[in-house]
RNA sequence: AGAGAGUUGGCAGAGUGGUCGAAUGCGGCGGUCUUGAAAACCGUUGUGGGGUAACCCACCGGGGGUUCGAAUCCCUCACUCUCUGCCA
């Protein structure tokens, strides 16, 4: 943990604010500097347009409650009339709410109007990223903080794991192929084995760090989607069950965070920390080929996530003990690693803050990301409305996730890793217990 | 899937056209009393938006309508419950 110990500070949000809206406005400067460093073009024009919308709305907000506040005088007015039987003079104040009724259609209209559009722009811009993020473009660009573990020198005829679960039959692609499609892999025998043996063991080895296990539903609605930050950016990389109108879950992160969406969080229950596994679907459309072979990228796959809720001050240490967690598994499975803290521009849309955790598969001679672990800080609370009282006042909570583990890729490591001279495969000896067997063939 | 009944504040539960943002009870918070606690009593206690502020506005499952005025009437959608059917 030495390479992360340090926890980065977070140094331009000690006022957390309720509304990305307020905060932009408050802080125009750090927003647009936060923005250009995520690569987002126009960040300028954006933010200068969101601040314009915004001050409309406010302006026409401020003309319609007058405008209601005038309506209800009047309407209390005609009661009172009409309790005195003073007949005609209620008719004559009647008369005076048409014009008052029509103004208001016009306001409100416009006022949704300028919601909506102030909504579309808002939900545009991405996370700002956390001041120790680097800067940069691409994957390359992402600083690597720590690598630990040996890298195996292999025996002679080695082989990358698309050869071992051929020949050992313990994951079968063409199955797969038969009765779902590509990248829908069938795990059999001891390869179905060893993936019940891992999910055991990471979901223990949370239950041990305190997390609660959760088992949610894997098809979720529109508005988790929104929640989480799927929607409406990335529509296309999930799953879509039309007839009902429900998204096949791409992570554990999606139902489990959507848990405490629009709800207020009693100070004393934080910090939340839950674990779930789950099966992860992902259409994935683009980007096929000889890099993704085997068990590198599938539509379905298993993954156990690890998600907390916490107060912003405490956000940035659990980010840590997270990543702390997440390398720990990696070591106890003994398998060669690395840690990214990733650039600007090759974060995820939603996240302040990111550690990718990558193993290194030894035939395949590559490093594959196993996971990413982030802090959202308040971007997805203020869209779940997840929040907690603090002195009176609501505030935003802080999201955070991470993966530990996702199953294929570690799978994948191990077999490349750890094949003998005999063409067998050793089990980490974490593993033992809960698989039952030491080798694979 | 069919028939019926519901959806109100943290929970329970009143409220069928005019100070209802909403009675009452429980819970929570503050206080009095007490060596301390309990009980009792008093006060307080929803969310969001706008405003320097006083204060104003919106929200009683979602959306729409009637009306000067809607938690209350009408339409519509969603969900929940009960009975019947089906089912792992």
């Amino acid at each position: 943990m030495d390479a992360h110990s340090s926890a980065p500070t977070n140094s331009y949000r000690e006022n957390q604010l309720m509304l990305q809206t307020t905060f932009i406005r408050e802080n125009k400067e750090l927003t647009i500097a936060g923005l250009k460093k995520k690569f987002v073009r126009d960040a300028e024009e954006a933010v200068e347009l969101i601040l314009k919308i915004d001050r409309l709305r406010r302006e026409t907000q401020q003309e319609l409650d007058q405008t209601l506040a005038k309506s209800n005088a009047l309407a209390r007015e005609i009661g009172g009339l009409m309790k005195q039987g003073k007949k005609a003079e209620a008719e004559a104040a009647k008369a005076e709410t048409a014009t008052l009724k029509e103004t208001t259609r016009q306001l409100d209209e416009q006022l949704k109007g300028l919601e909506t559009e102030l909504y579309d722009e808002l939900v545009k811009l991405p996370n700002l990223p956390h001041a120790s993020v680097p800067e940069g473009r691409t994957a390359d660009e992402n600083e690597t903080i720590l690598e630990k573990g040996e890298k195996p020198v292999l025996p002679e005829g080695a082989q990358p794991h698309w050869e071992l679960i051929k020949k050992l039959d313990i994951i079968d692609f063409e199955l797969g192929n038969k009765i779902s499609g590509a990248g829908f892999p069938v795990y059999k025998g001891k390869g179905a084995r060893i993936q019940r043996a891992m999910i055991a063991f990471f979901l223990n080895e949370a239950a041990n760090a305190g997390y609660t296990e959760i088992q949610p539903p894997i098809l979720v609605n529109a508005d988790s989607g929104f929640g989480t930050g799927q929607l409406p950016d990335k529509e296309g990389q999930m799953y879509y069950a039309a007839a009902d109108d429900l998204y096949l879950i791409p992570t554990a992160e999606v139902p489990i965070t959507n848990l405490y969406r629009d709800v207020i969080v009693q100070e004393n229950d934080l910090p939340i920390k839950n674990v779930g596994h789950t099966p992860c679907f992902r259409r994935e459309a683009g980007s096929w080929g000889a890099h993704v072979r085997g068990l590198n990228r599938l539509h379905q796959f298993d993954k156990v996530e690890i998600v907390q809720v916490c107060k912003p001050e405490d956000s940035y240490q659990a980010l840590e003990d997270m990543a702390q967690h997440v390398q720990g598994l990696l070591e106890k499975l003994e398998l060669p690693f690395r840690i990214l803290r990733l650039c600007g521009g090759d974060m995820g849309f939603t996240s302040a803050l990111t550690y990718d955790f990558e193993v290194w598969s030894a035939a395949q001679e590559r490093w594959l990301e196993c996971s990413s672990v982030s802090n959202f800080e308040s971007y997805q609370a203020n869209r779940l409305k997840l929040r907690y009282k603090i002195d009176g006042k609501t505030q935003l909570l802080h999201t955070l996730n991470g993966s530990a583990l996702a199953l294929p890729r570690i799978l994948a490591s191990i077999l490349e890793n750890n094949q003998q001279a005999d063409g067998s495969i050793k089990i980490p000896k974490v593993l033992v217990p809960y698989c039952g067997f030491e080798t694979i063939g």
